[in-house]
DNA sequence: GTTGACCTTAGACTTAACTCTAAAGTTTAT
DNA sequence: ATAAACTTTAGAGTTAAGTCTAAGGTCAAC
């Protein structure tokens, strides 16, 4: 049985951060000493390193909750949900590489265009582009 | 001269954002008419629009207002300034997206590994490899 | 028997960029 | 002259996932 800081130790999450999840609903300590120390037993740790390992994905923690639930009763639950999430996960994953993508292609446009060295920014190609009307949101941009 | 709707309405950005902007020193009207309401001439606009752009290309309010304080006195601002913040700026990008691949990656051979059907998640193989220690976070992994 | 390390809780704070509300004043149209 | 639409301000709320603090209780060692 673990206290809270050599939980800590373990999986490398801060104290605070374990209370946080308790409080949210995600792992709890079995046991409470009488004092009210927590005390985690081998099921405890093995949830709190699934809810780091997703975490490590990029899961939300309501995504979480849900893969826990699903966790805790594997019988009543099928691959299909598990897929569900993983799948909408990918899906915002890549919506925002693609964003990011197209700022990458905005920025590097822009940089190739301008000298980048010490004379005065008047004719600044990146300056004046930044005028110009032509920079639209990656969001916008439906096509 | 224009309200503040009527600007909001040309740019595209909420009379609050607008109002939020003016706050945060970014953009404010050249003129109040004695009763309060804010007035945007050619130049104010100008500015907003300036600002939109640059955030559209996902600078930050931060590095906005650094562009603008370039903008009004490019005699004494060099490219290296404006190419320094963008570099910075593609920068941020760039490891987003190497992060957001990482995941990516791994949600993709989950994704596969996985039949995704209406079977119970009892031997569900993404499951399994959440069980397992095998998942890092893209920040720790340095190699 | 006291020092120091650890634990508890509730609740405030952080970041960024908005977004909204309330209460009041102004303008425009009929 | 009155209703509708617009504007003003200060300030609170939103989001996610923590992060930190204060004030107090507990445990181990010396
Ligand atoms: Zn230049
Ligand atoms: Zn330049
Ligand atoms: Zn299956
Ligand atoms: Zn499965």
């Amino acid at each position: 049985m673990l206290k809270i800081s050599e939980l800590s130790a373990k999986v490398g999450l801060s104290a605070h951060t374990l209370r946080f999840y308790e409080k949210n609903g995600l792992v709890n300590a079995s046991v409470r000493s009488e004092s009210g120390y927590r005390y985690y037993n081998d099921a405890d740790v093995k949830r709190v390193e699934f809810v780091k390992s997703a975490r490590n994905i990029g899961f939300s923690l309501d995504d979480i909750s849900t893969l826990l639930s699903i966790r805790v009763d594997k019988q009543s639950h099928s691959c299909q949900e598990v897929t569900d999430i993983t799948q909408n996960k990918l899906d915002e994953v890549n919506s925002k590489i693609a964003e990011l993508q197209s700022m990458q292609k905005i920025l590097q446009i822009l940089l190739d265009s301008c000298c980048g060295g010490p004379e005065n920014a008047i004719h600044c190609s990146i300056m004046e582009a930044l005028e110009d009307h032509e920079i639209q949101s990656p969001h916008e941009g439906v096509s």
